[in-house]
DNA sequence: TTGTACGCGTTATCAA
DNA sequence: TTGATAACGCGTACAA
């Protein structure tokens, strides 16, 4: 690899000289100038990026921490890093734990899983990252970011419960409110509702969400409506039963996957979904535009996500902290993002 | 950030013995290995990478180079790169083009795209990465590696048409070929194709491996049998009424996506897929599994694509290089990987 | 067994 | 307008 020493060498000026027209520095003569460059050209040198930055301390690099890359919340919210990165000339380390694809669905109750994630800490310090995004498979409450980590951090996806690192979320009380509220438009009135496991933070705000808007529409909340399911298909489809039992109009699923699973006990029990019964989902994953008829569901804010948790990390590398703009619940910095109702043909008027 | 010319003061020691201790070489006392050792811990010293790579002149980072990550085949692809370097202790600089989300579906017909991606290209060389592994959005012939490149680069998931730069593909002649052969096995046949675009490698693989497993199968092959799609569910759709005016008593779709149209065409026409027909996909997306009934289909060899390409670029990092292990064609370098059946209830014996 | 001294490729300071 | 030179943090001959 050919170095700036060889190309002052060849150009008979010092390395200062061809050090200071690479950064565009003021004191330069023209003449000398077209002569460096032309030989840059020629000997087709690139600088090395390891050694400057060594010199100046800096690396404008970030580490993304990601707990399993093949989820599918992870690829949006990277590419929302990534945007981010890109407008302000960072690079980003990808570090992809593998944590579902190495240790199953529960690997985060594994006793190992915080020194797991702190010896990849010390090693992007050790790179010399400036910041780090955390990126968890789903949201929760996570004790991965250590409290005297040396750079800053930030969540994407998930709450860090902490008052020194920001965590990045959706705003899922609006979101259940927004689909609730459509469905209540289009009006139903009796309107079931599949949840996710007992303890997310999912279920409880989207259950919420959904009493909230049924209470703004003066309708009685009634808690046998209220359905549990388990996030999968299989748990939808072990609702469905239930919930016409009720004789529901509407049923909202947490999320599109158990839709999934109403989906195909209302077209084995000769239902139509659309006219029959009106479903309405959540994430806005891909099978959603492969169910018949097309699924009206709300838009999941990924990519916002990773981009608003990238901004604040670079702000607070940069020293260019507002922490007091955002929302503090306890002394924690918690930013929500708002998801996007995409209306199918799912719902219909009653 | 604590140096280690700090740890050696704090210690009574040369840096040299500090750096010794550090790396493990011979010719250092117990005792002051243990002193050492127990300053770093209490100092919280960390070695600075970026140094050590200016000294050793190795950095260990391969780029990873991602047309678009949100495409459904790029996380599997990353996931396996990822997989393998971890075992063999390399970092990954990701680089998302985004090509998807800033150009829309034909980028790569963009004038300048080969200078964007030498642009890139030159940058991951000034980071000094040893290597770079290019995943694009979808298989096809791509002229993006420099004939003059400096460093080892592969290609995961696409022909570089070069005798220089390996490319690590999908056997879909062997892929289509096990769909059909195994819809024969369940005694059909007549057996509709619909195909992806026209002048798509996949395309054209697949196509063959149909007529291939129709021949050793004793089946007369039927131009009149293939439909032609474009991979949208749309195409699909429209093509299903086409295959079902053959009396064909199976479908063989290039894709999943193509399946759900095909789906959708033939729950409006009220016939029961997997009993009045039969369908297989292709490609295993997370929507099959969303089909009713569960689409029979092959699931893309991704993950293993990914870590192959990651290791024969590791090989040739290391100058381990085995090229002729592998199948050349026309002197080109091409490693395919093999798909998986998934068998669902989709197809049905006739 | 430990320490000294130099160099990796670059930027920055200051003198010429 | 240009050049000499000291850092940056580390690894490694070679000397002690």
């Amino acid at each position: 690899m050919i170095t700036i020493k060889e190309v002052a060498k060849e150009c008979n000026v010092s390395i200062a000289t061809v050090s200071n027209i690479l950064n565009n520095k003021p004191n330069v003569g023209e003449e000398t100038k077209q002569k460096v460059l032309r030989v840059i050209e020629e000997m087709n040198y690139t600088p090395n990026t390891v050694a400057k930055n060594l010199k100046t301390k800096n690396t404008r690099t970030i580490g993304a921490l990601i707990e399993d890359i093949t989820v599918f919340c992870a690829p949006e919210i990277i590419d929302g890093i990534t945007n981010y990165c890109e407008q302000k000339k960072y690079n980003v380390l990808l570090i992809n734990l593998r944590l579902y694809k190495k240790y199953g669905d529960d690997y985060f109750e594994r006793e190992d899983f915080f020194n797991i994630v702190r010896q990849e800490i010390r090693e992007l310090i050790s790179k010399q990252v400036e910041g780090i995004i955390y990126v968890p498979a789903h949201e929760r409450n996570l004790k991965c970011l250590p409290d005297d980590l040396a750079i800053p951090a930030v969540m994407a996806y998930g709450y860090t419960r902490s008052k020194k690192f920001p965590s990045v979320v959706v705003n899922d009380i609006q979101g259940a409110y927004t689909v609730t509220n459509y469905i209540i438009q289009q009006g139903h009135k009796r309107i079931a509702v599949i949840t996710g496991k007992d303890h997310s933070f999912h279920t409880k705000d989207r259950l919420l969400g959904y009493q909230k808007a049924l209470y703004d529409n003066k309708i009685f909340y009634n808690p046998e409506f209220v359905i549990a399911g388990d996030w999968s298909k299989e748990s939808g489809y072990n609702a469905a039963a239930k919930a016409i039992e009720k004789n529901v109009t509407a049923i909202f699923c947490m999320n599109d996957q158990m839709a999934g699973g109403v989906y195909k006990w209302l077209m084995e029990t000769g239902k139509i979904v659309g006219k029959d019964i009106s479903i309405a989902g959540y994430d806005d994953r891909d099978v959603s535009l492969y169910m018949n008829p097309l699924l009206t569901t709300l838009r999941l804010p990924l990519h916002q996500i990773g981009k608003k948790a990238c901004e604040l990390l670079i702000n607070q590398i940069e020293g260019d902290v507002k922490k007091d703009l955002y929302n503090r619940k306890n002394g924690e910095i918690i930013i929500e993002e708002e998801g996007e109702l995409k209306i199918r043909d799912s719902v219909m008027p009653l």
